[in-house]
RNA sequence: GCCGAAGUGGCGGAAUUGGCAGACGCGCUGGACUCAAACUCCAGUGGGGCUAACACCUCGUGCGGGUUCGAUCCCCGCCUUCGGCACCA
């Protein structure tokens, strides 16, 4: 046995660079792709991909990276151990506003901060540890990449899912630029604090909402994702069920104010509602303001200047203070009706600007009795309000009127035919009704909107289209691409992307007719790019194609994808999307990227979000310098359940520290002390013939080998597993010192005790696993198959069972492991602290729960 | 407002299927080692009561009820904190 580490102290600086070295040397975690052709396709049973979310390199790395890719690595480390292929590789989400911001402040290229932030994260990573495929490195940013990205845009484009359409976008008046919805902060520019503007502009969009119910439906095929993110998703998506209703706009009554006839005549609105159950309760009418009828309907009309004043003035007030739920009602009426189709009725037209344009068909039929919204502006306006759906008592007056609106479940009223239906009946029998006269259909809405994925930003990957005056818009043919970023020296955004100033690049040829044309200035949304990354890792090295179909078959979809909860709807979902697309596409044979997701809770520190502006940051590479990784690494994951929030506490990482140093002396000590048996091999030992301490750390061993495995490999909780392994290092520990070391029978459960402890630790500690392992006769103990427990050794011979009377512990009998029911409940009433309850009292029930406790009911 | 998660010692947390609440770690107290300190090691550590001591009793998982032989766990009603959504018809 290897003896030349004993008795040395503990240096984590010393054993980690020396491993870090090793493996870097043997290329020790770099996987290979199955050769083309040499299997079926498909995923791999024998492969595993574990991914954490990539990192958006700015500055360095902090501790919620550390925690990360710390957690996926003892994942990949684990499934190596069980004999599966892992590919876990690692790269940067690189394009985006830190490196473009920097640029602006210094007129320096964005590159230059984005490679050295690479720079530093990939040396801070390397430094954790962590088990990475570093020939896999994948860059957003760079060409090779971005050439990709490119390309799968326009397969989309090909496809009809990227066009271009005129949308309101969120713009700074400051900053001179279209923001992400992700770049306003509570309706203001998350640089400079102006408030954001609502501006109409050309944009490129992804078809997202054409995948709505597929998006919905798949939850099925998930294996494992939060509960929470898929509700997140799906609130998202926002589906709702209903029906389309056609309105007939009532002609002018020329008796009337003397207006003209001829507005809108024979115009019709189609609505929808999710309750067309409540029709007749329909009393008013709403178009959103920028309703396209609005003009059409007050032409002319004496209402006109009224209504265009509250149409111009609702356009003015942003989006966030206009769906402000705080804000009054308020609306306008347009003089003009509309008719009620089930009942005839004429019903007056409002504009107001609490009906939205974007959602549905923005016009809504307003049923005050029984919607609140419409409640309160009819209570405003002094509209009728009449109830359709019976209602509860406490929503009437004592003269029966609605004094607020009901929303529930009822037998309808006031409805003509249609009264005494049930709300679900009411909804499909007035639809259909509807649906005969040609006046509705069933219809479905979703919340969800396409994906607006142009930004007016240079530090991006540029779109690419080529418009030319006699073609139009042209896609740049394959063999152009990458259409590469120009080099400019004014990054500043000045209402229009960076990029249309670089005029020499601007100003191409047509790939079609070969005449003059212009390129596309607005580059991609970053989060195109990290919408496909997980497939480029499979073969990020080809650069003929954006990925290796063998090698995406053979490794996708991820088995384990590890990020912030804050990714839970934009990454996740637009990757869900991408990915169905590309099935669609042929070009994948999955439908979901992600099999199983988790995701992880954030670290605070004094209180609140790590942040260098509040000063309360603690630095990873500080942590490293102090402790060494292997004791950041453990301490991140001992803080707590893996998913949950948590503090870091400076004292708890020199307990995790000191935790790791005992292992090291108690290792180190037992080879000084010649406690354990020398050999390689497991040594062996008579089950027959060991003393009772002997099995009980044996007992221990298989305990804690079987609670590891579960904690890891299936509960996510890694702080218990580490509590399982302090338990059974203290265990060895007090078995040594009881002289268990002493005799031959005893050495050959140390050993495996100890051995199996060091395994057991290596996927928190590697280094220290790594160096103990070796002293121990391991020659590489990250390829050493993962401990098994001997069932024959999960139990102890005899339990200690609590006695309860009455369900409280009155006493406590040791009984055998397997022992009957009856001999555990004679056994307990005999008992001198339990006689003593059960004297001159009657026994009621008795219940025996074998290997948990004994309760006595007496009365 | 709606949806979701959480609330356990001085602190982080554990209790996996309704079965001994507080594993493990931090902190604290006492002791050993030391000239001394740090490190390390040993012992103790939920609150209250009682005892010379061993022991024993009692309360206790946000609050109030319920189901059960038995509830941190299940049900009902509240409170607080955090997260998401927020006029989506």
């Amino acid at each position: 046995m290897a003896r030349e580490g004993a008795g040395r102290k503990y240096d984590p600086e010393a054993i980690e660079t020396r491993w870090q070295q090793i493996w870097a040397e043997q290329k020790t975690f770099v996987v290979d792709n199955p050769e083309p052709g040499s299997r079926p396709g498909g995923k791999g049973s024998d492969a595993t991909y574990v991914l954490e979310m990539f990192p958006y390199p700015s500055g360095s790395a902090h501790m919620g990276h550390v925690k990360n890719y710390t957690m996926g690595d003892i994942i990949a480390r684990f499934r190596r151990h069980q004999g599966q292929k892992v590919l876990h590789p690692m790269g940067y989400d690189a394009f985006g506003l830190n490196s473009e911001n920097m640029a602006i402040k210094t007129g320096e290229p964005p590159a230059k901060f984005t490679e050295e932030a690479i720079t530093t994260i990939n040396r801070q990573l390397r430094r954790l540890g962590v088990s990475i495929d570093w020939t896999r490195e994948v860059v957003t940013s760079r060409p090779e990449y971005y050439k990709w990205t490119q390309w799968l845009f326009l397969q989309f484009y090909k496809k009809g899912l990227a066009y271009k359409k005129e949308a309101p976008v969120n713009w700074c008046p400051s900053c001179q630029t279209v923001l992400a919805n992700e770049q306003v902060v509570e309706g203001s520019c998350e640089r400079c604090d102006t408030v954001v503007e609502a501006k109409k502009l050309t944009q490129w969009f992804f078809r997202i909402t054409d995948y709505a119910e597929r998006l919905l439906q798949d939850f099925d095929k998930l294996e494992s994702w939060p509960e929470r993110v898929i509700t997140m998703q799906r609130n998202w998506i926002g589906k709702s069920t209903g029906a389309d209703v056609v309105f007939a706009i009532a002609p002018v009554d020329e008796a009337e104010e003397g207006g003209t006839a001829r507005a809108a005549a024979g115009a019709e609105v189609t609505v929808f509602t999710t309750r067309p159950d409540t029709l007749f309760g329909a009393t008013f009418f709403i178009l959103a303001p920028e309703h396209p009828l609005v003009d059409e309907l007050v032409a002319g009309q004496p209402d006109e200047a009224q209504v265009k004043k509250y149409v111009a003035k609702a356009m003015a007030t942003s989006h966030i203070e206009r769906s402000s739920i705080e804000k009054e009602k308020t609306g306008v009426f347009t003089g003009r009706f509309a008719v009620n189709p089930v009942t005839g009725g004429k019903i007056p037209i409002f504009v107001a600007d609490y009906v939205l344009m974007d959602y549905g068909t923005g016009a809504i039929m307003a049923v005050p009795g029984h919607d609140e919204r419409d409640f309160a502006f009819a209570k405003k306006y002094g509209l009728e309000v009449v109830e359709v759906i019976e209602s509860p008592d406490e929503c009437k007056d004592c003269e029966g009127n609605l004094v607020q609106p009901y929303a529930g479940d009822g037998l309808l009223v006031n409805s003509g035919q249609f009264d005494g239906l049930s709300k679900a009946e009411g909804i499909v029998k007035v639809t259909e009704w509807l649906k005969e006269q040609g006046k509705a259909d069933f219809a479905v809405n979703y919340k969800l909107r396409d994906w607006l994925l142009s930004r007016q930003r240079y530090w991006g990957a540029p779109i690419p289209i080529i418009y030319c005056e006699k073609c139009g818009e042209v896609a740049v043919p394959d063999d152009q691409l990458p259409v590469l970023l120009p080099a400019i020296t004014d990054y500043a955004p000045k209402g229009k992307s960076p990029l249309a100033a670089a005029e020499h690049w601007v100003n191409t040829t047509c790939p079609q007719c070969g005449g003059p044309a212009r390129r596309e200035t607005d580059t991609m949304d970053t989060f195109v790019d990290s919408s496909w990354y997980y497939m480029r890792y499979a073969s990020p090295w080809r650069s003929d194609v954006a990925f290796d179909k063998t090698a995406v078959d053979y490794w996708l979809p991820v088995d384990q994808y590890i990020g912030g909860v804050e990714h839970a709807i934009l990454h996740l979902m637009y990757s869900r999307f991408f990915t169905k697309v590309l099935y669609d596409l042929g070009l994948v044979a999955f439908e979901e990227p992600f099999k199983r997701l988790f995701t992880q809770g954030m670290i605070y520190y004094k209180g609140a979000k790590m942040s260098k502006s509040k000063g309360n940051v603690v630095s990873p590479d500080e942590m490293v310098g102090k402790f060494g990784a292997d004791s950041v690494r453990a301490y991140v994951l001992f803080m707590g359940p893996a998913e949950s929030d948590a503090e870091w506490n400076d004292q708890g990482i020199e307990g995790v520290y000191r935790f790791l140093g005992r292992v090291w002396r108690q290792v180190t000590d037992a080879l000084d002390d010649g406690d354990l048996a020398t050999g390689a091999a497991d040594p062996a030992f008579d089950e027959a013939s060991l003393t009772a301490a002997e099995r009980a750390l044996l007992v221990k061993t298989n305990q804690v080998v079987q609670k590891t495995t579960v904690d890891i490999g299936e509960r996510f909780r890694f702080n218990t597993a580490l509590a399982a392994i302090m338990e059974l290092n203290n265990d060895i520990a007090s078995a040594r010192a009881a002289g268990l070391g002493a005799a031959a029978s005893g050495q050959a459960v140390l050993t495996h005790a100890m051995k199996t402890m060091v395994r057991l630790l290596e996927p928190f500690a590697p280094h220290m696993g790594a160096e103990l392992g070796e002293m121990l006769g391991f020659e590489a103990i990250w390829d050493v198959p993962w401990p098994t427990a001997d069932p024959r050794f999960l139990a102890a011979d005899t339990v200690e069972l609590a006695v309860q009377i009455n369900g409280k512990v009155r006493d406590r009998v040791e009984v055998a492991q397997d022992a009957p029911a009856a001999d555990i409940l004679a056994a307990a009433k005999a008992l001198p602290g339990v006689e003593k309850y059960l004297e001159g009292k009657e026994v009621v029930k008795e219940v025996v729960v074998p290997g948990r406790l004994v309760n006595i009911v007496v009365r």
